[in-house]
DNA sequence: AATTTAGTATGAATCTAATTCATAATTTAC
DNA sequence: GTAAATTATGAATTAGATTCATACTAAATT
């Protein structure tokens, strides 16, 4: 027994239309056709749908049985149609983000509670704990977002430009390499560096400088938060090499120089890598113009 | 965007199974025939179901709405299915019975009674009002099942014999008929007839009797019901015709003379008149059995 | 009651969609 | 890197749906 939704829409049309003739327009079939497809389905089903030799065609006690199914089933299907018509274009769907750069939650949050207000059915969220394998998750689809300062070229991710940044030295004010126009990688093997809890080569200061130069540090002192960091930098238990923009935006920084890396400066950009076939839609739309309006706020100096 | 039964039961066999490959067999369909609906799926919906260029297919997020529609959905279309298997038996269904013969009542509610509890799933009921146009509602589904004493030749309508019964004369035993052997038409002449209130065409003594030989009582009187009708005869208000299974299963009829129609006796036989395509119907068949169970404990004298 | 009209059914031809077959392309596992 | 497993694709085939023309039937009209 096969019965399909074709042949549920064809039993409504023709019940609430009163005839086959009537539900022939609003179905875009011949009379012909019809006609046939309801013999398909008494054959299918094994009963008559209509009694026969009554014109109009009346339903038969069966056929109100299929009636009553399809105005259970139909709706579910035209509710599954406009939800995907939504998902694809953007208007819900799912933005699962992560972030190799972890500095970036200063900006990102914010982001995410704007964008929340404008697409409150997307179901946002940051998926922390894949940082160094993050684009192989976008292609997987753990995570929908990627913020990344390495772009790729590759066929299916796209990667949008967000904006760009430096990373920036800091010590205390009365630290000896405080009075430098600017600080060399060489600078960096007799002090400790506070960093992130993350692994060194995610880090600028590590990959842009001390590794392709072949340096390393006296000692890596791990912290999570932002705020602590700045914290030991002014207290002199440590140096750091932080987004400009942080420090920008950071309370208590009067303690801290701030000195750029290497004589013309180091600058980076960071993307938002997505899929390419996500590309177009709102949401992701949204979050780019977002994340600039948050970062150059954030830039600003207050 | 036109999406069918097909294509959610081809999701969900391939995310069950955990790959096309598996799926194919449980769907009866070679991979190939697979892969082109999937495309077509795809095509139609506007987003990828599957990760792409993961082996075996990994449901992306869009595919997992596709699976919880298809689960709330391909149930319902299940019910459907094996509700019109059981339409088709007769292990559940509609009984809704016309009676031309107003006695009826009498064997049909103890019959009625036990075909519920056979076949709790049929929705049983007696519809009053269209005994006249008995055959005609059962063509139109009005009804399932007429109870008549007028078999026809039709083609699409079945006459089932219950049983043979003889419409039989009864008057009180000091009434001066009852000293007769037997009861013509012409004695009616001078008689007050007591019947059901039901248009007279339609009762045994009229069609098989008086009406062919031209003959009206003198007076008619209509009662509903049968133990009344036995009460006035009693009482000498009037002489009336019961089938002979009344008189043989009633209380009081120990002031009553009962008496043959003509010399050789008039009976008559009782069918069930079904759609032929509910011939073969369980609760039908189970109704015919039923009936004549009942019908001959009732005619056996007590 | 006969005739017209509107509605439905049917068969053959045509067109569309689904499936198969053969094979290519990818991915995963070893 | 190679073999094995899995999915994708194009062309040919097959099955299914639709159309057209027309027959049939019930209901309305006269």
């Amino acid at each position: 027994m096969n019965i399909e939704l074709k042949h549920l829409r064809i039993i409504l049309a023709i019940h609430e239309s009163g005839s086959v003739q009537k539900a022939t327009e609003q179905l875009n079939m011949t009379q012909s056709a019809v006609s046939h497809q309801l013999r398909y389905i008494k054959d299918q089903l094994g009963v008559d749908i209509f009694i026969p030799e009554t014109r109009p065609l009346k339903l038969s006690a069966e056929g109100l049985e299929l009636i009553d199914a399809a105005r259970r089933i139909l709706p579910e299907v035209e509710k599954l149609k406009s939800r995907f018509i939504d998902l694809k274009s953007g208007q819900t769907g799912r933005l699962f983000i992560a972030i190799e750069c972890h500095a970036c939650f200063e900006w990102l949050f914010p982001v995410l509670n704007l964008l929340r207000e404008h697409h409150s059915n997307v179901d946002i969220d940051i998926k922390p704990g894949l940082a160094f394998n993050a684009i192989e998750a976008l292609k997987n689809e753990e995570v929908d977002l990627v913020i990344s300062a390495d772009p790729e070229k590759l066929p299916d991710v796209r990667f949008h430009e967000l904006f760009t940044y430096a990373p920036t030295f800091i010590s205390a004010k009365d630290h000896p390499l405080a009075e430098r126009p600017y600080i060399n990688a060489s600078d960096f093997t007799d002090q400790t560096v506070i960093t992130y809890p993350v692994p060194v080569e995610r880090l600028d200061l590590f990959n842009q400088l001390l590794i392709p130069q072949g340096i390393e540090p006296k000692a890596i002192r791990q912290i999570e938060l932002t705020s602590v960091i700045l914290l030991l930098v002014g207290a002199n238990k440590g140096v750091s090499v932080l987004p400009d923009w942080v420090l920008q935006s950071a309370r208590d920084t009067e303690l801290l120089a701030q000195k750029k890396l290497t004589k013309s400066g180091i600058t980076r950009k960071l993307y938002a890598a997505v899929r390419t076939r996500d590309s177009e839609k709102l949401y992701i739309e949204t979050f780019l113009s977002l994340s600039k309006d948050v970062f150059s706020r954030l830039a600003r100096p207050r």
